[in-house]
This record gives C-alpha cells, sequence and structure tokens, in this order.
DNA sequence: TTCGGTGCAAATCATTTGCAGGCGG
DNA sequence: CCGCCTGCAAATGATTTGCACCGAA
C-alpha cells in the first residue's frame, strides 16, 4: 500500500437511536465539553463538531474541509480544531495505513471504542466491536512491563459487495 | 500525535542466534529470494536488504538513507525498492501512528508474524508476540464476512526505563 | 478589552515521479 | 545487448506555521 488513497469521505452509517430532540441536546453538550477545556466555540469549530455528530464517519482534514463552503472554515483551521480536540480526548485518530490522518468522535456513552474494517476496494468503512477481544490484548501488553497503554487495531479486506 | 516523531533508526535488538556464517548464508538466501521473484540484485538492494537483515529494526527510508552514504543510494532508490520488495512479500510495512512508514523484513522463519510496543517517550522499540491472540481477532473479523483480512496492531505506552 | 482563534499564504515533510544514463543477467 | 534500476531534481500531497486581524467570553 504505497500509493495515497481514500480520497473521499465514507460513514459508517449506523444511527444513534435517538429523536431529532435528543441529538440536538446530545451537540449542544459537546459543545459544552468544548468549553469545559477552555476552548472558545467559535463557527468553526461548531461545524466540525457538528459534522462529526451527525455523521459519524472517520474523517480526514480534506473530508471535513470539504463539505463547508470556503468562507466558513479554512483548511488551516480544521488541522488546528483536530488538533486541539484530539488534545481534549474529544475526537480519537484512527490510522488506515494510508498517509492520511482521520479522526471521529470519542464521545464515550455514545461511541465506545471500538475498530474498523475497511474495504481495500471501495474503501467502505464498517465498525466493529471487539471490546472482549480487546481485554485480553491489553493483558498481553502489560506483560512488557509499559505503563498507559494504548494501542491502534485496524482491519482490511475485500468486503462482499466488493467479491462479485 | 499531531507531530512527526521517531526521526531516527531504533532496533528491537534482539539476537538471531545464529553465528556470523549461518547468518551470512541466510543474506544469501535472501539475495537468492529476491532474484526469484523476478528482481534484480543491485548494490542498493544489497544494502538495504543488509541492513534489515542485521539491525532488524522497522526502518523507515530515512533510517535507511541516513546509514548509507550519499554516493551509495540515493532516498528515491530507498523508497523504490521498499515498495517493490512490499509487494514481493519479502518486507512487511509497520504502522506507528505518526505519518512515516516503516519496514521490516517478513522472512517467515525468522521473524514471524508480530506486533510492536513503542515507547511514547523515548521510542524504543519492543517486539510483542500475540500469535494467540491474533486467531481470536480475526475469527472476530470474520464475521463481517470481508475476505483476505488482514490488520494492523501496535501498541504505545511509557517503558520501563522512562518510568522512573 | 483581551487573547485565543482564524484566514491566507508560504513553508515543511514524507513520498512520488520524469528523465537520461548505467549495469545486472 | 536490453530492459530494469538508479541518481538527480522537480512535483505532489498532507500537514504545519507565520502573521495580522477578529470576535467569543
Amino acid at each position: 500500500m504505497s500509493k495515497r488513497q481514500h480520497p473521499h469521505a465514507f460513514s459508517a452509517g449506523f444511527s444513534t437511536g435517538l429523536s431529532k430532540s435528543e441529538s440536538e441536546k446530545c451537540l449542544e453538550t459537546i459543545f459544552a465539553e468544548l468549553r469545559g477545556h477552555g476552548l472558545k466555540l467559535t463557527p468553526p469549530r461548531k461545524l466540525i463538531l457538528s459534522a462529526m455528530f451527525h455523521e459519524h464517519g472517520p474523517f480526514s482534514a480534506e473530508d471535513l474541509s470539504s463539505r463547508f463552503t470556503k468562507k466558513n472554515c479554512d483548511l488551516a483551521t480544521v488541522y488546528r480544531t483536530l488538533s486541539s480536540l484530539e488534545e481534549t480526548k474529544m475526537i480519537r485518530r484512527c490510522e488506515f495505513g494510508d498517509g492520511i490522518a482521520r479522526y471521529e468522535l470519542a464521545e464515550s456513552d455514545l461511541n465506545h471504542h471500538h475498530h474498523h474494517m475497511i474495504c481495500n476496494q471501495c474503501k467502505k468503512v464498517e465498525v466493529l466491536d471487539l471490546a472482549h477481544v480487546e481485554e485480553s490484548i491489553d493483558r498481553a501488553a502489560k506483560k512488557s512491563g509499559f505503563k498507559g497503554i494504548s494501542h491502534i487495531l485496524e482491519f482490511f479486506g475485500i468486503c462482499p459487495d466488493c467479491q462479485a
């Protein structure tokens, strides 16, 4: 995999099971959390958090930027925002093995730790919940004596659609 | 982790348990394998394979290039060589979550599938053998219906030395 | 009012590519 | 000898940064 890929956004496409109003309320909660970290709630940040909240896909800076009007939010601002949001742990970085950084909301109650299955052909992304395996992975890693262990785990393959 | 890091090479530092002559013989085997894939055995390729065989660390193109004289092997050649070697499956790409591609020998008998534990502070790399966990991970992933599944799994933390 | 945040453009960094000459098989 | 490889330099693509201005708190 030496070529750059995943040129566009893709979303995991699962629903939160919340009504519109509840959904809005949660977005407000996210905004509040942002303020709680001492960050200002600016229009670009609203756009980015809102996109992540409503559309769920792991997004690259380019993905996000391209869905805003040029006047609304600069690409550099997207990079800077993603960077500060990651520092607050409000978003989490996903590694898809191409040279592009992608992020998704890390809100613990709606979107707990999971992994992705990425189609090598159509680049579709599916969410994989491996909570059970997770545990034994980390247990094995602890034997190293390292502290504050985290990990990246992503899968690649050919999706059922592309197998046809 | 938004900054570029791991500026230099690092090696896992484990021994193959082979004597010098046996070691040389194996390098020859690797060279032969290269030819078997229809690739020419050129000086730059010898340098790169030799470095990977003798020093074991996951290497970035920059790591490799910096240990050769400018005259011996160009950076672009390193990139091209890594690319063809990966296509033949003779080397394997490691993903450390910064934007830098690293590779290590994939020779099956000496160096089977494993993962890394990377210190967030001193960037030391340790080898982690999770063959047992591996299996259950892939089993879980198969439920997705994807074919030809592969994965990346790397760990990060603070090593015992840095905890002091 | 005060800085943190932003737009814009230029700078960096890793990686790729075009091209002409070189050498391994 | 032929076509794969290579060095060199320029091109790309993602991400970062300098700077002056602006608006959220």
